[in-house]
DNA sequence: CACGGTCTTTGCGCCAACGCAATTAACCAG
DNA sequence: CTGGTTAATTGCGTTGGCGCAAAGACCGTG
């Protein structure tokens, strides 16, 4: 209980969720605070997996990079998420590059450490598997998504996923809590800012969201739904 | 060495790689075979999970289907693959339906079984850990072909990259080794049958590729790739 | 070997979304 | 307040690929 506040963050995340406390301990020890000021990046694509984190505040976004330049973005990453899962898996390099979109702290240590501690506790290893199918689901739905749906169902069905794992309730509507350009919204996807552009301006016109500069604001929610469910 | 067969088949899958010789004879214990005809069905979308297998021989496909009936192809599965990973992540539901796309056989267990071993044994974790990561990096790499590269250059990549997983060398090129219709391909590139159709036909006339009736040979792997990777 | 079902091919019209380009708006630093 | 930078908007022409439709090829079966 009088525990480091660290320990406490990492028995409330995902993959630390259930192992006893001396583990934690144990990894703790082994553990350094880093802040990443909105931005900065964490690691590169291809970079070598030597350092693992959690998240503790803060917001960043994975994202990959084709040799000519096209990049597109995986996922957002928040509190208690794992950044660089590659560590988990045993994988040399990262497949994709890591950057802080707000100020983020993260608790780190050695990616080495982490596959050791987690061959001796199989709770950890077993929350890693579970983690891991998680995020493969996601994946299958927007690769469904992006090969069956039209783009202003996509962007629908984006807005209102980013608002369940980051919105904030305000006057107007529900806050994606972090900033969000169309760019982002376009490489998130599979489209064009251009187009990505024209859709929240229509959707402006007609009251459901409320948007400006690197911000959206949800304001009909179930009029959002709805775009994205209609047949 | 003397062991039963199907002991050499799950030390030799990348799930139960290394795993000690008496787990795998628990494991064995609590298994049976199954044999799925061509076309049949292992378990459907939504199905709960019970079991859990392994392939021996044959190939498989999962699939994803829309409320609206929308199908996409996530991926093929062949002998040593995992069928029904969601067993392994304790997933109460199945995410995708399995077929047999040819006479396929199985090695199954009931999936709680395996969820205890698995806790266990931590080298089965592990290597359920490893290979969610690959499953992962594979989507990743189909989603941002889906977003970033033109119908075109996506068949290109898709058949290469069955052609490296189930390809078979004979004197007319590199055949895929199991039926895969016009309409398959498009549920895993995200297009129509047509532009699918089309596009071969193309190929076809340059002496790319040598198509039939639910049959495709890759004459000239060296153009598709060029296809694949062209600016 | 004829029949029905399942694939495949191909023509044609159409439109969603892209690509380009130019303008406007918002933000920041000094 | 000003000048520079980055983000957003919008108009316009183009087009890749879809959707529909009809015909042809192939296959298993009785």
């Amino acid at each position: 209980m009088a525990e480091s506040p660290d320990i406490d963050i990492l028995a409330r995340s995902e993959l630390f969720r259930g192992v006893p406390v001396e583990v934690l301990r144990e990894l703790h020890a082994a553990s350094f605070r880093r802040k990443f000021p909105a931005g900065e990046t964490v690691f590169q694509q291809e970079d070598a997996v030597t350092t693992f984190y959690i998240v503790v505040v803060g917001r960043l976004r994975v994202t990959q990079t084709t040799l000519d330049g096209q990049q597109i973005i995986i996922r957002y990453l928040g509190p208690g998420d794992v950044v660089g899962y590659a560590a988990l898996t045993g994988g040399a390099a990262h497949p994709g590059a890591v950057t802080a979109v707000d100020d983020s702290h993260l608790i780190g240590m050695p990616a080495a450490i982490l596959r050791e501690t987690m061959s001796r506790h199989s709770r950890i290893a077993m929350n890693a598997v579970t983690l891991m199918g998680e995020r493969y689901q996601d994946l299958q739905l927007r690769l469904r998504e992006l090969a069956t749906e039209k783009v202003e169902r996509r962007i629908a069905h984006t807005l209102l996923r980013l608002s369940q794992q980051a919105g904030r309730r305000t006057a107007r509507g529900v806050e994606i809590a972090f900033p969000l350009s169309r760019q982002d919204l376009a490489e998130m996807t599979g489209t064009t800012l251009h187009t990505v552009s024209r859709t929240l301006s229509g959707w402006e016109v007609k009251g459901f969201v409320d948007s400006g500069r690197r911000r959206v604001i949800i304001a009909k929610p179930e009029a959002l739904a709805e775009v994205a469910e209609e047949v």
